[in-house]
RNA sequence: CGGAGCGUGGUGUAGUGGUAGCACGCAUGCUUUGGGAGCAUGCAGCCCGAGUUCGAAUCUCGGCGCUCCGACCA
């Protein structure tokens, strides 16, 4: 891609009225643009990033046997009246339709998926199931904060397992479980499984939460077991570990995801069931599991940045290398990594000067920069984004290094 | 929803009652290019409404918006 072409346009200086880390340099670096507070647009640089997390998402719930299906976002109220979170859920955004009829816009999809599944699930051979989307959700939060972190209408990935009974779902939950620690660890964001309340549907549920100074959540964490325990459900400071009894330490952390049981609850309120092997009808059994792509996309950025800007992880980088021409074209260069398929931006821009172009380099954050310019002859000068050190290499070892991207 | 701060071109800012200015940006031309270039000529702004005043970006009141703290986070 060349930047000429990309709509990528940088800010000299973050936005004043910005606080947070990750909505200064997002901003800044020309990833987001903010319409109203906590309702942010994607543009190029930053809908990449976002494609790149949701598909490692994506790819994971594959794994785990998960179905990719897209739900409405535009509830009927009738639903949400059936569940009483008509009334109950405070962040509910509510509309009306021309005829007045009313609508929510979707915050969670227990009140879609229940209804739709009444229609295909009839017999214990229809379980297990598990369904997925990645969304557009809208929350009326009280007050939206810190960028991408706690936004008005934001991105997730939603989860919803069906089984025939308890031992299924607690089956399946560690199934899930282990495939949220494997996105975190793609993601690079260190996130700790962290034991916490399961509000109104459970006794607990289970968090995913990244170390983070720009957190909203307290933590108390064990280094030894790398698991740790919400502040909302401990009566004590600093508790002992509740897996192996050792200390705590207590620390800031931003929940990128949330695993719990819905148990039988929205199975009651829809009368979801299934006929057992005697014939019998009998509830469902579910599990819910979100993962906030949006947010984490900001994470990242809270816990992946320098002076200079954004150092985005291989796996959530909006391109693998930045291609900067000084002086000389590097037209060649370029055309020989697109044609291997190599996701460059080339720094085409005739009207900027070298110093800009590393400038934006720098706080565009992708991993590689590769320097073509009358210094580095018919070579290429590489660097890591996170490291000082250079090196020439030639265009066939800049093709080979960059051709099997993983 | 309570509290605090802030609202001046696309971005960052100066201006505390008297001609809205600076820098970046953008446009055009020429010269430039290894860490945010130079010259020239242009473009573009006081959040909205009421009030006070001869005169309001500035003072008053009301609204709206943004940020932060708190409450909330199913």
């Amino acid at each position: 891609m060349r930047f000429s072409d990309f709509f990528a346009k940088t800010l000299r200086t973050p936005p004043r009225d910005e606080e947070s880390v990750n909505s200064k340099l997002l901003i800044q670096a020309g990833f987001v643009n903010k319409l109203a507070a906590g309702v942010y647009t994607f543009l190029p640089l930053g809908l990449r990033v976002l494609d790149k997390i949701e598909n490692i998402v994506r790819e994971e719930m594959n794994a785990a046997g998960g179905a990719e299906l897209l739900m409405p976002a535009l509830h009927p109220a009738e639903n949400w009246s059936k569940t009483g979170r008509w009334q109950s859920f405070d962040a509910l955004f509510k509309t009306k339709g021309k005829n007045g009829s009313e609508y929510a816009l979707g915050p969670t999809h227990e009140e879609v998926i229940y209804p739709l599944l009444k229609h295909f699930v009839s017999s214990y051979k229809d379980l297990p199931l598990a369904l997925y989307q990645i969304q557009t959700k809208f929350r009326d939060e009280p007050r939206a904060k810190s960028g991408l972190l706690r936004s008005r209408e934001f991105r997730m990935k939603d989860l919803y397992s069906f089984h025939a009974d308890v031992k299924d779902r607690d089956r399946y939950y560690e199934v899930m479980r282990k495939a949220y620690l494997k996105i975190f660890k793609r993601l690079d964001l260190g996130a700790v499984q962290t034991k916490a309340s399961g509000g109104t549907f459970s006794e607990f549920s289970a968090e995913f939460q990244v170390v983070s100074e720009a957190g909203e959540d307290i933590i108390y964490y064990c280094q030894s077991c790398r698991k740790a325990v919400n502040k909302e459900i401990t009566s004590q400071k600093a508790p002992k570990c509740y897996d192996c009894g050792g200390e705590t330490e207590e620390k800031r952390a931003i929940e990128v995801g949330n695993i719990f049981p819905l148990k039988k609850k929205f199975a009651e309120d829809f009368n979801l069931t299934f006929k057992d092997k005697e014939g019998r009808d009998r509830l469902v059994e579910a599990g819910c599991y979100g993962l906030g792509t949006s947010r984490a996309m900001g994470t990242i950025v809270e816990t992946h940045h320098d002076k200079k800007g954004i150092v985005w992880p291989e796996s959530a980088a909006p391109f693998r290398v930045h291609l900067v021409e000084i002086q000389v074209k590097a037209e060649k260069v370029y055309q020989a990594l697109v044609e291997e398929g190599v996701e460059v931006l080339y720094d085409d821009r005739k009207e900027a000067t070298a110093g800009e172009k590393f400038a934006d380099a720098d706080l565009i954050g992708i991993p590689w920069r590769a320097v073509i310019s009358e210094k580095t002859g018919d070579e290429i000068e590489l660097k890591r984004r996170d490291l000082e050190d250079t090196k020439l290499v030639s265009v066939r070892e800049l093709i080979k290094k960059f051709k099997h991207a993983g």
